[in-house]
DNA sequence: TTAATATTTATCCACTCGTATCAATTTAGA
DNA sequence: TCTAAATTGATACGAGTGGATAAATATTAA
């Protein structure tokens, strides 16, 4: 039992949980909802999870867990990095994961404007520690002259990750107003392009003297 | 009837429901607990509003009537504004109201991605207008010069109004996690100050000779 | 005051919810 | 093959849901 190889009932209901829970909510969703989609009977969550909140935990789990794979790939070539290419690199990885997974943060919306012990849970197990971590990375950043430092970190790291998946969580408003899917890769290619441009300094702001601005579009984007 | 001054139970249901369904959305509110917080009994919001649907509608109406309202109350001024002021002025009105009003971004957020009647009438009635206008008005300041230019108007679009009103939505966690109220005055002055600061161009790039950095500061953040 | 209307309250109903129970079935080990 | 465990399936239950109905009360007009 729980290898972690089986592709059967219990991942299953796994990867339903992830996608209703992402679309509804904790509250918004039902367990028969689920277990349909899993094409399983509805008794057997009582079983595989001993309820509907180990379900969503699980499912919360199994998200953090992806987003800190995407996020961390290619954390070995860092060292190779300059800091601004090591901010650039992970962005990146952020943003295709947005892209990916909305249902991540969506999840963690839903429980963030009332009190609950899954807010709690929540809080304790992955938002402080990854907050933390992140935060701590802007300042350093900062120092670095890879962000403008006239803004405080906190700030700055929630207009980022904001600015970074926003789009993605707008994504069925703006294709029922705009008919625009920003899932094809050539939008999601766009809008790493523009946030890049958008949150990180220009390369020759300050120390150096001005290079050139012709190429900056590929030199931005084309990192991983 | 209906002479918009009445300050009884039909505009007490109208308040708990913005209250209920920004912190639940529509799926997770009871209009039990809507009435209870109202102070009445459940069988008035039959009488009022004809059903939950119906109630919901009217609170999305309110709040978007609120925006409007928070967004163009100096719009009086504008004609003495230079678009920069013009573009200042409607970003930190937007701010003070995403600060004042999460629910109506959390609402429609709630909405967001699934189908269904009533995201249609919020497309329809609310988003698609207020984007469209939106979007052009952000070409229109990047054309002049106060936005960047060399990122598409969508994306900027979608970066600007994240970057105004994450932290708000991310306020629970915040408080939570590094006990930080973010709806504190100074803390949304602080934020209105920082995305300035990220998302518009600083004054003298382009056309002028460098004027001065030093005041930076307080020319961006005390326009209102 | 009286009659008509507007509003509130108290129940009721059909339905969905999460979950508990237990039988049926499949799987694995001897 | 036989047995025991693991897994799945069918059903039931109490709680809570939105909505409907009609009685009770408050308000207004005559």
């Amino acid at each position: 039992m729980e290898t972690g190889l089986e592709l059967d009932t219990r991942s299953k209901l796994l990867k339903a949980a992830v996608v209703q829970f992402g679309k509804f909510g904790f509250a918004g969703t039902s367990v028969r909802k689920i277990a349909d989609d899993a094409g399983v009977n509805h008794g057997s969550i009582k079983y595989h999870y001993s309820s509907k909140d180990d379900l969503w935990r699980a499912a919360v789990a199994y998200l953090y867990g992806l987003l800190d794979e995407a996020v961390h790939k290619d954390e070995a070539e860092w060292k190779n990095m300059s800091p601004r290419e090591q901010i650039i690199n992970s962005a990146t990885n952020y943003i295709r994961f947005s892209a990916k997974h909305p249902e991540l943060s969506r999840i963690v919306f839903f429980e963030t404007m009332h009190e609950s012990e899954r807010l709690e849970w929540l809080t304790e197990n992955f938002i402080r520690p990854y907050t933390s971590r992140a935060i701590a990375r802007v300042a350093l950043a900062q120092e670095q002259g890879v962000y403008v430092d006239d803004v405080p970190a906190m700030n700055l790291h929630y207009v980022n990750i904001a600015a970074a998946k926003n789009i993605f969580l707008m994504a069925p408003e703006i294709k029922r107003a705009f008919d625009i899917d920003v899932f094809d890769d050539d939008q999601i290619e766009q809008h790493i392009d523009a946030v890049l441009k958008l949150t990180i300094r220009p390369e020759n702001t300050e120390e150096k003297p001005s290079q050139d601005g012709a190429d900056a579009d590929t030199s931005i984007s084309n990192v991983t």
